[in-house]
DNA sequence: AGCGTTGGTCTGATGAACAGACTGGGTGTG
DNA sequence: CACACCCAGTCTGTTCATCAGACCAACGCT
């Protein structure tokens, strides 16, 4: 995509929007770059992708300006840029709307409010705040249901902690 | 995908939302559906798709439980189930995550409260009443940037005029 | 110098999307 | 009735994307 086999709709944002967050994976990466992950082979392992389109993916999200590749420390790490923190309300909609309307009625991570420590509801506001908080101020942590933690790999153990959003992730080695 | 190829990780549940809305075409057929567009070759005219890929992306569409069709007078209409409709948050909010954060700042459509005739905010929050309104109290009309209007098939011609989101659109034959 | 880890690229096989031809049922029209 | 036309698909051969897995270069460690 992007490469003139885009969605052939200038005048709609929409598709515009979809040539960016709108391929396979994509919105996966951008999810765990919330979770705080931040490194290639991290994303490899989590995601179960293969590495030539996970370096697709994240060059399309960087010239999109979505991700932006710093290096520290010798290794090169992908971190959100304002505009991929703004797709936070995106990511977290789909994600409701799976857990509701797709068999299973148990969420498989919960959010909470850091600043109140309040459950956020499925549109993201809090509660007892009366806001939405930004997703740097909400911790994720494990649902209870049957459907958490499926996966065994260093990032989804390192998951298994409650985690601040945006914050790099520690995974061990 | 949803053959057994796709994301293979059960437990999270964006995964199990892109599963259906994340293929490609999906989520602009469910954006047509807002729209009122109803008829196969409505959609196929409108978004230029290959019949093939219309038929394959309505089939998963159905079994997901977001369409369901209706056969009125011998032809058969796709509408949008209550699972359908919940994904209008995700539609909105994308559409207006392209048009911050792809190029150009001219929305080619504008949104706006059916009761108050009022226009919603970029969260789709109607700022004279309070709330978020239903799509089904939202009127679409095309906006007035260089952006607008850029197709011009019998949909986009219908879409020209002001129309309630989720009522069927007057095609011209 | 040799080995492991990280962050990739390259290659051949498989699967999805595309354009365009074809089909089959219903609907007017002469 | 015969005929054309429209609508909603299916079928086919080609092109494009994805996949698994091999390969490779840079760096760090011992």
């Amino acid at each position: 995509m992007s490469l003139g086999t885009g969605y052939d709709q200038q005048g709609c944002y929409l598709a515009r929007a979809l040539e960016v967050v709108g391929e396979r994976w994509t919105l996966l990466i951008v999810r765990d770059c919330f979770y705080g992950v931040r490194r290639f082979t991290d994303l490899r392992e989590h995601l179960d992708i293969s590495r030539a389109v996970l370096t697709a993916r994240l060059d399309t999200l960087m010239t999109a300006g979505v991700l932006r590749r710093e290096v520290s420390d010798g290794h090169p790490e992908y971190v959100l840029t304002e505009a991929g923190r703004a797709l936070w309300p995106v990511v977290y909609l789909l994600t409701k709307w799976g857990e509701q309307y797709t068999s299973g009625p148990h969420p498989a991570r919960v959010y909470s409010h850091a600043d109140c420590d309040t459950d956020v509801d499925d549109v993201g506001h809090c509660a007892s705040c009366g806001y939405t908080p930004d997703p740097a101020d909400l911790i994720v942590r494990p649902g209870s249901g049957p459907n958490a933690m499926r996966r065994d790999d260093r990032v989804a153990r390192a998951l298994a902690e409650p985690h601040r959003i945006l914050t790099p992730l520690e995974i061990s080695s």
